[in-house]
DNA sequence: TTTGTCGTTTTGTATGACAGGTTGAATTCG
DNA sequence: CGAATTCAACCTGTCATACAAAACGACAAA
């Protein structure tokens, strides 16, 4: 069934210089054109998650570039989260995870273009809702687990890192609870710039009560998604961000 | 000067097998080692914006490997916005912009996991926060544009497509005004996305009063704005995506 | 039916080459 | 002496080819 759609790049083609001006990244460059070449490939043939797509060599024949050319278009809707490719197999279809907007996310703090700061607000609005929806939304199982993961925050209080993989797994397990994916996608984004962060809370919360006070924030949360109460838990939350957003300004993250 | 970490791949070494079960894209493959080796290279060195980086044929042969596997590591980084890469020149530190995380959203409603409505809940969450910080961190300037901008879909009212780069300007600026990149990040990445939806949503409000009721919407938003109201920008701002919401609801998109 | 084997396909990596663009320094002119 | 110009070195973009490694599918055997 080639119902590929025919689109064949003459070589020697020298009519597509209509107003390449504006943006470097737009249209120049063969690469980029083969990366919206493939996108739209996947649209037009309805392409969903997990399905293949045409060989690397093949691709490029149809096309009528080289092969560098488009493999450096699939490894480029690879490194976005578009493309699953492995050694040996075909390309697949993917769907996205966190995991490239927490790189971006983590550049962009490095480069000093985003504060600390300015994330939390980010996650404080976003968490807000997710503990709503969450409170709405969880399955009996997803209460359990955040309940069991207090508890399992409470055991590993004395080791900084268990306690970080914990409240990782915390928030985004709310963020899961809210049925909604693209919440997750955002908060599991955080992660990275999260671990650079947490320590520094942590480790100025000095007294043993005052990282008790942050267990129980935690606790007050899963209790009241899992008593399904949403004003209660928006405001459990809400004291949450309250208490590590003040400890990290004290702390001179700003 | 070369003071870059020295780290050769021996070419032999046959002790890399740890666990590379879980995760394909993690570890194995020279491509995303030289990823991650670009990346400590930003971070150890610490360049910012526009920081000139090694040539791909430098980077290379600092770490033993070909170019073209240095060439598809920055191409990979470019295309998440991290660098920026261009003919002849050498590549430089980038700062992220939307467009990545658009790309993304994109695919991934086109693939089906994930809905229009869960994208307008989260643009929901967002914006009711952007639109109290703007109220209370907008320059004059900004504030004068966001009227002028109304003017301007009142205007083109008529004319769609023109509505639609008003709307998508009104809320860009919106988030601008908040004073926090990530935000405009963030809501700057659902142009993609809108750009699908807005014609639905325009065309099923048949009547002239329909429009102009969408339009008068944003103008109680900048009024709320321009006044430093807070409470009635989130209220009119929450108003306006409560209209729109219901209208794709109601054209089915679902 | 299940399992093991083997050949084919596909990606991973390397090497070499050349065209085209960019940059910066040397040069020349005012 | 300063500024505009020219030019050469550098760098990226693209191509061709080759081989190794991994995965997949078909086929044969238990």
């Amino acid at each position: 069934m080639g119902k590929a759609r025919e689109l064949d790049h003459e070589t020697g083609s020298s009519e597509e210089r209509q107003s390449a001006e504006e943006r470097p990244s737009a249209t120049s460059g063969l690469v980029e054109q083969v990366i919206e070449e493939v996108r739209t490939f996947i649209h037009q043939n309805h392409l969903g998650a997990g399905a293949m797509l045409p060989s690397e060599t093949t691709f490029a024949d149809r096309l009528g570039v080289s092969r560098p050319v488009a493999r450096e278009a699939y490894r480029a809707l690879a490194a976005v989260g578009i493309l699953d490719v492995g050694n040996g197999r075909r390309a697949r279809v993917a769907v996205p995870d966190a995991s490239v907007l927490s790189l971006v996310l983590d550049h962009t703090v490095h480069i000093k273009q985003l504060s600390i700061q300015q994330i939390f607000d980010v996650r404080r609005t976003l968490e807000l809702r997710t503990v709503s929806l969450a409170s709405l939304r969880r399955s009996n199982e997803e209460a359990a687990t955040l309940l069991n993961l207090v508890d399992d925050m409470r055991r590993a209080a004395a080791s900084p890192n268990d306690v970080l993989v914990v409240d990782i797994a915390f928030h985004e397990l709310i963020a899961q609870a809210s049925r909604n994916p693209l919440y997750s996608l955002l908060i599991g984004s955080f992660r990275a710039a999260t671990r650079q962060t947490f320590h520094i809370g942590w480790q100025s919360r000095r007294t043993v009560e005052s990282k008790l006070e942050s267990i129980n924030n935690h606790q007050r949360v899963a209790d009241a998604i899992a008593a399904q109460d949403t004003p209660r838990a928006e405001q459990a939350m809400s004291e949450h961000f309250d208490s590590a957003i003040n400890l990290l300004i004290r702390a001179g993250v700003v």
